[in-house]
DNA sequence: TTGAAAGCGCTAACAA
DNA sequence: TTGTTAGCGCTTTCAA
């Protein structure tokens, strides 16, 4: 070890100075650390990993663009996550696998060459393999996303089991729904997903419970249909031809919101304004894609980068010490307004 | 070594097999192969890297979601890079920085610690302080994307000293143009960004190369517009109102076109077809993005997952061996085909 | 408070 | 063709 040389001290000094600097006397260690940051010395990891048995790699699966959180949501996660893990001191390596099996058998690998200290794991499910097999091994992860219950209600036990970070959907939509009931309105329908999705059954929720709060009925003015901007433009229409004077919409995501928007005439998406009965509706969406900044789209925007952050914190504060009690934390989205609400 | 005894082996000849199969005898190489096989046993990374110096790691920064190549597109390059790194053996590991310098310390830190083998590098520029670097100290790295010439045409001469990989965009506006040609159009008009950007005039000078092939004229048909929604349909507007009879509409990103689709009236985006003159210009966007597939916007798809593959073969096929020669390999684009055109 | 010795699991070089 | 030896750079004992 150079740094040890030029210091003039044992290469354990040097070591002691970086792991347990309370060892060695205030003077040695202004000095050692000095002469580090001169060098630039860095530890090499393979060489630290050996001894210790720790990589400081948190590992992730990456998902192929198009299902899932993938696309900008995954993208800005992945950020947070890699940024916050720095900080900690942790590098983030990737992965894909193509179900539960296949990620598992990435975990046997991984664990047996790179060694990851611990997994972040996104969209888990009722009965997921993964937790359990992580579970029973005692192997550190956090989920990003609740482990939704059953269609039929039966929530996961081992949802209770592992921590998680998640975001507070129905928070998101009842933010929405309040924001255009302070607007002035008041038949405010809702788009979302067909019921048993676990996060658009919450989107719906909040949306409810913000109409119920002010003793306003929602029945009649929701409908559930597939993702898509198609669909949503025929729920929009739908809706708005129903007779029940509705003048906003709560959408589950950006895609339907957007499809509202364009069923609700050219007002909006940059056409000629003050064409007649055109984009009045007002319209919310969900995740704040660059769609939604694109077109002028107010929507829920998730604090993507503070989950991943948590996600760490969960992680580190785990890893050095003994096994503590699984954390759950729900964190609050906000809304992003632009002209179209 | 556990698979070592239980084969009844030297450790040693288990590395062998592993690592130079041809050096031991073919039926010793298949006892041993099965034992690691059944025992799942995985060479440990750490100790490898130490005893070789190869981290089979690949370093790649992960960009905060809004601009340069982030969001989808950074997203499907991510997940093919991981995968095909996998292939080959190697794990994707991932890093942010603000900037050049910024990255470049982060360069000299992981190769300090965790030691990558490569680095892929993505928004290469004129001038670029990291290729530079890299290129100074031999270390092994691709560009995803060409270094593009400065604004005044002078390229950079580190440009060709390192291997990169890029999608031709020229290519797929052109192709864009010469679908929307053989669909009968004659006039067909370019909303794209001011000159300056490389790919920005990469994809128009494809537009004016497919117009030229067939004499046609293509001035006055274009316009430079900042990204974004509203000014593509503004754009869109202008052009249509020209007078000069433009039918179809080749764009620079999916958020112009998508501008362009909504300036054209609502026949496009789910609104009531049928509408006196609506939704009869056709449309091409750029980079298949969500947004195209949920509007039913045709758009140029750039091979994302095929350019992460061929970032791997470069980077492993000089890894191995003695430095090679600078490589530069052009992907084309192809053309997604839906509704708007 | 500092130094010396041992060993993490692997593979390159060499010896058998 | 297989086995033995050594050492990669670090940190965890333990001794000074």
């Amino acid at each position: 070890m150079d740094v040890a040389r030029v210091a003039g001290v044992s290469r354990q000094t040097v070591s002691n100075t970086l792991n347990s600097p309370e060892v060695v006397r205030e003077e040695t260690r202004r000095h050692v650390l000095e002469v580090v940051e001169r060098l630039g010395y860095r530890a090499n990891q393979a060489a630290r990993q050996m001894r210790t048995g720790r990589s400081r790699l948190i590992a992730i699966r990456i998902d192929p663009g198009g299902d899932g959180i993938s696309g900008t949501v995954m993208d800005a996660f992945l950020h947070g996550l890699t940024e916050s893990a720095a900080r900690a001191g942790y590098r983030v390596l990737l992965y894909t696998a193509a179900d539960d099996r296949g990620e598992i058998a990435t975990f046997e690998d991984l664990l047996g060459s790179y060694e990851p200290d611990a997994f972040v794991l996104t969209a888990t499910h009722h009965g997921d393999l993964r937790t359990a097999w992580l579970l029973e091994r005692g192997l550190p992860f956090v989920a990003f996303g609740r482990p939704w219950s059953d269609p039929d209600g039966t929530s996961d036990p081992d949802g209770a089991r592992h921590s998680w970070v998640d975001v507070d959907g129905a928070a998101g939509t009842a933010a929405a729904t309040r924001h255009l009931l302070a607007a002035g309105h008041r038949r405010i329908g809702f788009i979302g997903w067909p019921a048993g999705s676990g996060v658009g059954d919450d989107r719906r929720a909040g949306w409810a419970r913000a109409l119920a709060e002010r003793g306003l009925p929602g029945e009649g003015l929701s409908r559930a249909v597939e993702d898509g901007v198609d669909s949503g433009a025929a729920a929009a229409r739908d809706l708005l031809a129903t007779g029940a004077g509705v003048t906003a919409l709560v959408c589950a995501s950006d895609s339907l919101a957007l499809g509202a928007l364009g069923a609700d005439g050219p007002g909006h998406l940059g056409g000629d304004p003050g064409v007649a009965g055109a984009g009045r509706t007002a319209v919310i969406g969900f995740d704040d894609t660059p769609v939604a900044r694109a077109v002028g789209l107010t929507s829920v925007r998730q604090p993507l980068a503070e989950a991943a952050g948590v996600c760490v914190d969960l992680l580190t504060r785990t890893l050095g010490q003994a096994p503590r009690p699984a954390e759950h934390v729900l964190l609050e989205p906000t809304l992003t307004l632009r002209r179209s609400a």
